[in-house]
DNA sequence: CGCCAGGTTGATTTCGCTCAAGCAATGTGG
DNA sequence: CCACATTGCTTGAGCGAAATCAACCTGGCG
């Protein structure tokens, strides 16, 4: 089992700490409970979809440890990665809103538990909240916002420029500190997923990673990346955005 | 003046044909009443700002007559041109929700009127109106999906593939149907923008442009594009999808 | 031990970018 | 009314980056 003890039976919803990092924390300890007693706790194993593209909305869930990856199938079969999810996100919300199927699928990166809230509970309760509404609104906006931002960074990076801009990212996002000051990241995905989200073929990836290592601004070996200085690779995209 | 008589004063939104078909059409007489009595009805000429990327949020606008480009700015100066909004399109809404800039900036293509309504008299009808909340949200729901179609369109398709995609969003959009049966398209952007949504240069725009009129699935000539028969373009998009 | 998935490396070719010139339409000032 | 600049678009030549196809590691596993 993955880290976290959130989505326990013990005390549902209310005190669960990942929970209330969520859009979901604008509700009352009233509709908390509701949910609480209506979600179902569900424990996921690597590489198993939480839904797939195409499949009928079942509801609101909440991941609650683990990372999921949101993809997009290509007409053609192949996959995009879009985003990652951490816990405390809520995904399939935009099925559950326009009612229609799943646009994109969501699959666990690892070991994962997720909260799924019925169509009918959770449509009761944002009847009853338009506060919950509209942090989901906030939510929809930021992401119109993030895409846009990929849109113009596809548009205007380089491939290694964009390789560097997800780097950082990562880092922020869940990179430890060693002993000597050395930033260490575990990458929650494989090589194929990476040049997807940078836009490219694996091959030119793994290229693009290797004159990354030369210029010594990190050191791949498997999933791990290690970068020694944060700075010389800021400026680096510094560099890449303005020239 | 562009066409349509929306916006006037005599009857304010609550009689607006083109308000009706925005997301304000949740409201109820008394609410239209409040906006149509706090909105400011502004003319545009070609190529003026509705509002630009860094301005401070000045309220909800809806555009009334005319097309507006929605673009983001590069940090290194080169614009990338996101959508297009049509008469009905409620803008700006994404600054409105949380409180900050504007992260796009819109821009008439033409002669065009906007209301605007102002971020007060907005705030306290949206608060009245779940309804309205909702709507929105669906709104940005449906760009969300439409930004993650782009991203996969980008990450699958040539160039060639994106224009097709293009041309046919565009034609469904506003062309007019010839006597002999063609489409006539009035392209409303430029050479350097359509690149710009293509996500090329526009050099290489121009010969795919050529490449198309080769093989005889359109003639350019100027902003105007003739369709003879829609079929085959169909077909060639989706060989460029699964091929 | 052989197999296999995930990853790297190499050779070749294709594609699109850059720089540059050309061209048509439109505007401007003398 | 004509010389001249400006704008929007097309065309061309050369080059560099990345896709493609293919071979080759490398570690895990039956």
């Amino acid at each position: 089992m993955p880290d976290g003890c959130a989505g326990r039976r013990d005390g549902g919803c209310r005190v669960c700490p990942v929970r209330a990092r969520s859009e979901l924390n604008v509700l009352d300890d009233f509709d908390l409970g509701t949910i609480g007693h209506a979600k179902r706790r569900l424990e996921y194993r690597t590489g198993e979809a939480v839904f797939a593209m195409g499949d009928a909305n079942r509801g609101l869930y909440c991941l609650s440890a683990g990372v999921v990856a949101v993809r997009k199938l290509a007409p053609d079969g192949q996959s995009v990665l879009l985003s990652l999810a951490y816990p405390g996100a809520l995904l399939g919300y935009r099925a559950l809103l326009d009612g229609g199927e799943h646009k994109t699928s969501a699959e666990t990166l690892g070991p994962a538990v997720v909260c799924r809230i019925d169509q009918g509970t959770i449509s009761a309760v944002l009847r009853r909240n338009p506060e919950l509404t509209l942090e989901l609104l906030r939510r929809a906006v930021r992401e119109v916002d993030n895409a846009h931002e990929a849109i113009v960074n596809h548009a205007t990076l380089s491939n290694r420029g964009r390789l560097l801009h997800l780097l950082v990212d990562l880092l922020n996002r869940h990179s430890r500190t060693d002993r000597d000051g050395t930033l260490v990241l575990e990458l929650p995905v494989s090589r194929r997923d990476l040049a997807s989200m940078v836009g490219t073929r694996q091959e030119t990836l793994s290229r693009i990673i290797g004159r990354i290592e030369e210029d010594g601004l990190a050191a791949f070996s498997g999933r791990r990346v290690r970068v020694p200085r944060l700075d010389p690779l800021l400026r680096e995209l510094e560099d890449c955005r303005c020239g």
